[in-house]
DNA sequence: CGCCAGGGCCTCA
DNA sequence: TGAGGCCATGGC
């Protein structure tokens, strides 16, 4: 049904101009497994430089280890990360996700299938689906596209989707558009944000987007 | 000042 | 199942 079906060539250029022009992205930003689904945790709605002051916080004091972190408990890790904002909502989160992890390790995780894996995530409160495909694509090596706001953003800019697509109906387009390859899919969504950082603003710099030089996309120009 | 940022939960039709 | 209210800090 969708707009465009030789939307797989289209999306696999628009990815090469994105590296080629954004470079190799090398995500996740995060030097640990936990690092990595805290940050996801915290960046709910919120700009990623506060969420660097919060997990450096929590670095500050040694804490970024799951036993510190059940051990600090829900106040203190709510003091640890006030920069990310919705901070007492986001200390019952990553407890929670601390007290799961401690009971299903990410290695114990890593060999169940995925989809298993996937509804076990989003049986967290506080983990909803882009938190969670961001933890099975990043952490755990899973092939999901990941959906964000940037990528609903910018693919409907462009016009190969509308922006009352919700999140299953965005990633099935990607799925049925893309090869299935977990490396594709995790620089991809970097250079997505990337891109959605840079230009593809809420209010938008078209003038120096990548995309719009290479007339794949051509919003606002009438 | 107001707007915005890599969502998710709860409630109520 | 979907729309609306709520959660909150910091940069620009």
């Amino acid at each position: 049904m969708s707009t465009n079906e030789k939307g797989g060539l289209l999306l696999l250029d628009i990815y090469a101009v994105l590296l080629e022009k954004q470079g190799f992205q090398d995500w996740w930003p995060g030097d640990t497994n936990l690092e990595i689904c805290i940050g996801a945790i915290l960046t709910q709605n919120t700009a990623w430089g506060n969420v660097e002051k919060a997990i450096n916080n929590i670095k500050k004091e040694s804490l970024m280890s799951l036993d510190a972190l059940l051990n600090a408990g829900e106040k203190k890790i709510a003091t640890l990360i006030r920069p990310a904002g919705y901070f007492n909502q986001k200390a019952k989160y990553v407890y929670g996700f601390c007290k799961f992890i401690k009971t299903s390790p990410f290695k114990e995780l890593k060999k169940n299938e995925l989809l298993k894996t996937r509804d076990a995530l989003l049986a967290i409160k506080g983990i909803g689906k882009e938190t969670a495909d961001s933890i099975l694509l990043y952490v755990l090596d899973y092939p999901i596209f990941v959906i964000d706001a940037y990528t609903k953003r910018i693919f409907s800019r462009i016009g190969v989707c509308n922006e009352n697509m919700d999140y299953d109906d965005m990633q099935n387009f990607f799925y049925r558009n893309l090869i299935i390859d977990v490396e594709l899919f995790k620089d991809y969504h970097a250079q997505i944000v990337t891109l959605g950082k840079g230009s593809c603003r809420k209010k938008p710099k078209c003038e120096n987007c990548v995309l719009r030089a290479r007339k794949i996309c051509s919003y606002g120009l009438n």
